[in-house]
DNA sequence: CAGAATCCATCGTGATACTG
DNA sequence: CAGTATCACGATGGATTCTG
Protein backbone atom coordinates (compact mmCIF):
# COMPACT_ATOMS: atom_id res chain seq x y z
CA UNK A 1 0.00 0.00 0.00
CA UNK A 2 1.20 3.26 -0.74
CA UNK A 3 1.80 5.96 2.18
CA UNK A 4 -0.40 9.17 1.98
CA UNK A 5 1.99 11.76 4.41
CA UNK A 6 5.06 12.72 3.47
CA UNK A 7 6.09 11.64 6.65
CA UNK A 8 5.12 7.82 5.49
CA UNK A 9 6.90 8.12 2.32
CA UNK A 10 9.83 8.96 4.57
CA UNK A 11 9.81 5.35 5.69
CA UNK A 12 8.64 3.95 2.48
CA UNK A 13 10.97 2.96 -0.20
CA UNK A 14 10.09 5.06 -2.88
CA UNK A 15 11.43 4.62 -6.38
CA UNK A 16 10.09 7.89 -7.45
CA UNK A 17 11.63 11.05 -5.10
CA UNK A 18 9.11 13.56 -7.69
CA UNK A 19 6.14 12.21 -5.34
CA UNK A 20 7.72 13.13 -2.18
CA UNK A 21 8.21 16.49 -3.51
CA UNK A 22 4.48 17.07 -4.51
CA UNK A 23 3.69 15.62 -1.25
CA UNK A 24 5.91 18.56 0.98
CA UNK A 25 4.67 20.96 -1.48
CA UNK A 26 1.88 20.44 -2.56
CA UNK A 27 -0.39 21.45 -0.48
CA UNK A 28 -3.39 24.06 -1.79
CA UNK A 29 -1.42 27.11 -0.04
CA UNK A 30 2.48 26.33 1.09
CA UNK A 31 3.83 27.70 -2.16
CA UNK A 32 2.42 31.10 -1.26
CA UNK A 33 3.08 30.42 2.53
CA UNK A 34 6.73 29.59 1.51
CA UNK A 35 7.16 32.37 -1.07
CA UNK A 36 5.61 35.01 1.68
CA UNK A 37 8.34 33.99 4.06
CA UNK A 38 11.24 34.09 1.58
CA UNK A 39 10.14 37.31 0.87
CA UNK A 40 10.16 38.61 4.50
CA UNK A 41 12.61 36.55 6.69
CA UNK A 42 10.06 36.57 9.39
CA UNK A 43 7.16 37.11 9.57
CA UNK A 44 4.32 36.87 12.48
CA UNK A 45 1.26 34.73 12.55
CA UNK A 46 -0.89 37.85 11.81
CA UNK A 47 1.14 39.40 9.29
CA UNK A 48 1.06 36.13 7.36
CA UNK A 49 -2.64 35.93 8.06
CA UNK A 50 -3.05 39.12 6.43
CA UNK A 51 -0.48 38.69 3.63
CA UNK A 52 -2.45 35.43 2.42
CA UNK A 53 -5.81 36.91 3.04
CA UNK A 54 -8.10 33.84 1.00
CA UNK A 55 -7.86 31.42 3.66
CA UNK A 56 -8.84 31.22 6.93
CA UNK A 57 -6.10 30.92 10.12
CA UNK A 58 -7.77 27.50 10.95
CA UNK A 59 -6.12 26.41 7.64
CA UNK A 60 -2.96 28.51 7.68
CA UNK A 61 -2.50 27.02 11.00
CA UNK A 62 -2.85 23.79 10.03
CA UNK A 63 -0.32 24.01 6.57
CA UNK A 64 2.29 26.37 8.70
CA UNK A 65 2.24 23.24 11.70
CA UNK A 66 3.01 20.72 8.80
CA UNK A 67 5.44 22.75 7.24
CA UNK A 68 7.26 23.24 10.12
CA UNK A 69 6.64 18.96 10.67
CA UNK A 70 8.65 18.88 7.28
CA UNK A 71 11.36 21.10 8.36
CA UNK A 72 10.38 23.76 5.58
CA UNK A 73 9.45 26.20 8.27
CA UNK A 74 10.96 27.24 11.81
CA UNK A 75 8.29 28.37 14.60
CA UNK A 76 9.25 30.37 17.46
CA UNK A 77 6.79 31.13 20.09
CA UNK A 78 8.10 34.11 22.67
CA UNK A 79 6.48 33.10 26.22
CA UNK A 80 4.53 36.42 26.76
CA UNK A 81 1.80 38.35 26.69
CA UNK A 82 -0.22 39.14 24.44
CA UNK A 83 1.54 35.62 22.49
CA UNK A 84 4.10 36.49 19.57
CA UNK A 85 4.95 33.61 16.66
CA UNK A 86 7.29 34.56 14.39
CA UNK A 87 7.72 32.09 11.72
CA UNK A 88 10.93 31.63 8.98
CA UNK A 89 12.09 29.70 6.60
CA UNK A 90 15.20 26.94 7.49
CA UNK A 91 17.82 25.61 5.24
CA UNK A 92 15.32 23.17 3.84
CA UNK A 93 12.89 25.65 3.24
CA UNK A 94 15.01 28.03 1.34
CA UNK A 95 16.50 25.57 -0.98
CA UNK A 96 12.94 24.70 -1.78
CA UNK A 97 12.40 27.88 -3.59
CA UNK A 98 14.74 26.85 -6.63
CA UNK A 99 12.31 24.15 -6.85
CA UNK A 100 9.51 25.84 -6.42
CA UNK A 101 10.88 28.69 -9.31
CA UNK A 102 11.36 26.05 -11.71
CA UNK A 103 7.61 24.72 -10.68
CA UNK A 104 6.21 27.91 -11.35
CA UNK A 105 8.06 28.59 -14.75
CA UNK A 106 6.84 25.06 -15.82
CA UNK A 107 3.34 26.06 -14.50
CA UNK A 108 3.35 29.42 -16.55
CA UNK A 109 4.30 27.82 -19.92
CA UNK A 110 1.71 25.44 -19.11
CA UNK A 111 -0.68 28.05 -18.51
CA UNK A 112 0.07 29.91 -21.68
CA UNK A 113 -0.47 27.33 -23.66
CA UNK A 114 -3.66 26.30 -21.87
CA UNK A 115 -5.23 29.45 -21.69
CA UNK A 116 -3.17 32.06 -23.74
CA UNK A 117 -5.39 34.84 -22.41
CA UNK A 118 -4.01 35.21 -19.40
CA UNK B 1 -9.35 36.77 -4.90
CA UNK B 2 -6.63 38.65 -7.54
CA UNK B 3 -4.59 41.17 -5.83
CA UNK B 4 -4.50 44.69 -6.77
CA UNK B 5 -1.00 45.85 -7.01
CA UNK B 6 1.27 44.64 -10.35
CA UNK B 7 4.26 43.56 -7.92
CA UNK B 8 1.34 41.58 -5.97
CA UNK B 9 0.24 40.23 -9.29
CA UNK B 10 3.62 39.06 -10.21
CA UNK B 11 3.86 37.58 -7.06
CA UNK B 12 0.53 35.94 -7.10
CA UNK B 13 1.27 34.68 -10.18
CA UNK B 14 4.62 32.96 -9.10
CA UNK B 15 3.12 31.07 -6.26
CA UNK B 16 -0.16 30.07 -8.08
CA UNK B 17 1.65 29.22 -10.83
CA UNK B 18 3.38 26.45 -9.07
CA UNK B 19 0.29 25.37 -7.10
CA UNK B 20 -0.73 24.55 -11.39
CA UNK B 21 1.99 22.54 -11.35
CA UNK B 22 1.07 20.16 -8.63
CA UNK B 23 -2.24 20.25 -9.84
CA UNK B 24 -0.77 18.48 -13.12
CA UNK B 25 1.64 16.66 -12.03
CA UNK B 26 0.60 16.27 -8.56
CA UNK B 27 -1.69 13.17 -8.67
CA UNK B 28 -0.44 10.02 -6.97
CA UNK B 29 1.14 7.99 -9.83
CA UNK B 30 1.59 10.77 -12.30
CA UNK B 31 5.02 11.00 -11.63
CA UNK B 32 5.86 7.53 -12.38
CA UNK B 33 3.65 7.30 -15.49
CA UNK B 34 5.81 9.78 -16.84
CA UNK B 35 8.99 8.48 -16.54
CA UNK B 36 8.22 5.05 -17.87
CA UNK B 37 6.68 6.76 -20.49
CA UNK B 38 9.89 8.93 -21.05
CA UNK B 39 12.19 5.64 -20.87
CA UNK B 40 10.36 3.74 -23.18
CA UNK B 41 8.91 6.23 -25.56
CA UNK B 42 5.67 4.46 -26.55
CA UNK B 43 4.30 1.60 -24.28
CA UNK B 44 1.09 -0.45 -24.25
CA UNK B 45 -1.43 -0.10 -21.48
CA UNK B 46 -0.73 -3.73 -20.55
CA UNK B 47 3.05 -2.74 -20.43
CA UNK B 48 2.36 0.06 -18.39
CA UNK B 49 0.23 -1.60 -15.85
CA UNK B 50 3.29 -4.61 -15.44
CA UNK B 51 5.54 -1.54 -14.83
CA UNK B 52 3.38 0.03 -12.68
CA UNK B 53 2.34 -3.07 -10.69
CA UNK B 54 1.29 -1.63 -7.74
CA UNK B 55 -1.82 0.28 -9.07
CA UNK B 56 -5.40 -1.21 -10.55
CA UNK B 57 -6.17 -0.65 -14.35
CA UNK B 58 -8.69 1.51 -13.06
CA UNK B 59 -6.38 3.88 -11.29
CA UNK B 60 -4.00 3.73 -14.07
CA UNK B 61 -6.66 4.61 -16.55
CA UNK B 62 -8.45 7.70 -14.71
CA UNK B 63 -4.79 8.71 -13.90
CA UNK B 64 -3.81 8.29 -18.34
CA UNK B 65 -6.98 9.99 -19.17
CA UNK B 66 -6.15 13.15 -16.68
CA UNK B 67 -2.70 13.41 -18.11
CA UNK B 68 -4.36 13.36 -21.57
CA UNK B 69 -6.88 15.70 -21.12
CA UNK B 70 -3.99 18.08 -19.71
CA UNK B 71 -2.22 17.23 -22.85
CA UNK B 72 0.99 15.54 -21.68
CA UNK B 73 0.02 12.25 -23.11
CA UNK B 74 -1.03 11.35 -25.96
CA UNK B 75 -3.25 8.13 -26.75
CA UNK B 76 -3.21 5.94 -29.84
CA UNK B 77 -5.97 3.82 -30.46
CA UNK B 78 -5.47 1.32 -32.95
CA UNK B 79 -9.11 -0.29 -34.35
CA UNK B 80 -8.89 -3.98 -34.13
CA UNK B 81 -9.14 -6.86 -32.20
CA UNK B 82 -7.93 -7.65 -29.47
CA UNK B 83 -7.59 -4.10 -28.91
CA UNK B 84 -4.30 -2.03 -29.17
CA UNK B 85 -3.58 1.52 -27.88
CA UNK B 86 -0.39 3.04 -27.47
CA UNK B 87 0.84 5.67 -24.89
CA UNK B 88 3.77 8.39 -25.56
CA UNK B 89 4.47 11.70 -24.21
CA UNK B 90 3.53 14.75 -26.31
CA UNK B 91 5.91 17.56 -26.06
CA UNK B 92 4.23 18.92 -23.11
CA UNK B 93 5.02 15.82 -20.84
CA UNK B 94 8.61 15.87 -22.38
CA UNK B 95 9.20 19.09 -21.47
CA UNK B 96 8.10 18.31 -17.93
CA UNK B 97 10.38 15.77 -17.52
CA UNK B 98 13.01 18.95 -16.73
CA UNK B 99 10.61 19.65 -13.98
CA UNK B 100 9.88 16.16 -12.52
CA UNK B 101 13.98 15.78 -12.23
CA UNK B 102 14.03 19.25 -10.34
CA UNK B 103 11.59 17.69 -7.87
CA UNK B 104 13.28 14.52 -8.02
CA UNK B 105 16.73 16.09 -6.90
CA UNK B 106 15.18 17.82 -4.03
CA UNK B 107 12.79 15.29 -2.84
CA UNK B 108 15.76 12.81 -2.75
CA UNK B 109 17.65 16.22 -0.64
CA UNK B 110 14.62 16.17 1.62
CA UNK B 111 14.79 12.18 1.89
CA UNK B 112 18.07 12.32 2.75
CA UNK B 113 17.77 14.86 4.93
CA UNK B 114 15.39 13.40 6.93
CA UNK B 115 16.79 9.80 6.46
CA UNK B 116 20.42 10.32 6.12
CA UNK B 117 21.13 5.94 6.51
CA UNK B 118 19.66 5.25 2.94
C1' DC C 1 -6.39 -6.57 -24.34
C1' DA C 2 -7.88 -2.53 -22.41
C1' DG C 3 -10.67 -0.97 -20.19
C1' DA C 4 -15.92 0.40 -17.72
C1' DA C 5 -19.36 0.33 -13.70
C1' DT C 6 -20.18 0.56 -9.18
C1' DC C 7 -19.25 1.45 -4.62
C1' DC C 8 -16.60 2.96 -0.68
C1' DA C 9 -12.83 4.90 2.60
C1' DT C 10 -9.96 8.50 3.32
C1' DC C 11 -7.94 13.03 3.06
C1' DG C 12 -7.52 17.78 2.34
C1' DT C 13 -9.95 21.88 2.69
C1' DG C 14 -13.08 25.02 4.63
C1' DA C 15 -16.88 27.54 7.65
C1' DT C 16 -18.17 28.75 12.12
C1' DA C 17 -17.67 29.53 16.86
C1' DC C 18 -14.84 29.86 20.87
C1' DT C 19 -10.37 30.91 24.04
C1' DG C 20 -5.84 31.55 27.25
C1' DC D 1 -2.62 37.66 19.35
C1' DA D 2 -2.49 33.21 17.92
C1' DG D 3 -4.56 30.00 17.85
C1' DT D 4 -8.34 25.44 19.03
C1' DA D 5 -12.81 22.70 18.65
C1' DT D 6 -16.29 20.94 15.86
C1' DC D 7 -18.60 19.83 11.88
C1' DA D 8 -19.12 19.20 7.02
C1' DC D 9 -18.10 18.43 2.17
C1' DG D 10 -16.07 17.32 -2.28
C1' DA D 11 -12.29 15.27 -4.60
C1' DT D 12 -8.90 11.30 -4.91
C1' DG D 13 -7.64 6.84 -4.55
C1' DG D 14 -8.79 2.12 -4.38
C1' DA D 15 -11.33 -2.70 -4.40
C1' DT D 16 -14.28 -5.50 -6.81
C1' DT D 17 -16.78 -7.10 -10.57
C1' DC D 18 -17.94 -7.16 -15.42
C1' DT D 19 -17.24 -6.64 -20.84
C1' DG D 20 -16.62 -5.79 -26.30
Amino acid sequence: MRPQTAKAVREWRTSCAAEITTMVLGGAWKPSILHALAEHDVLRFGELSRQLSDLTDRVLTRQLRELEADGLVRRVVYPQVPPKVEYSLTELGENAQEVLNAMAAWGRSYAAEHDPDR
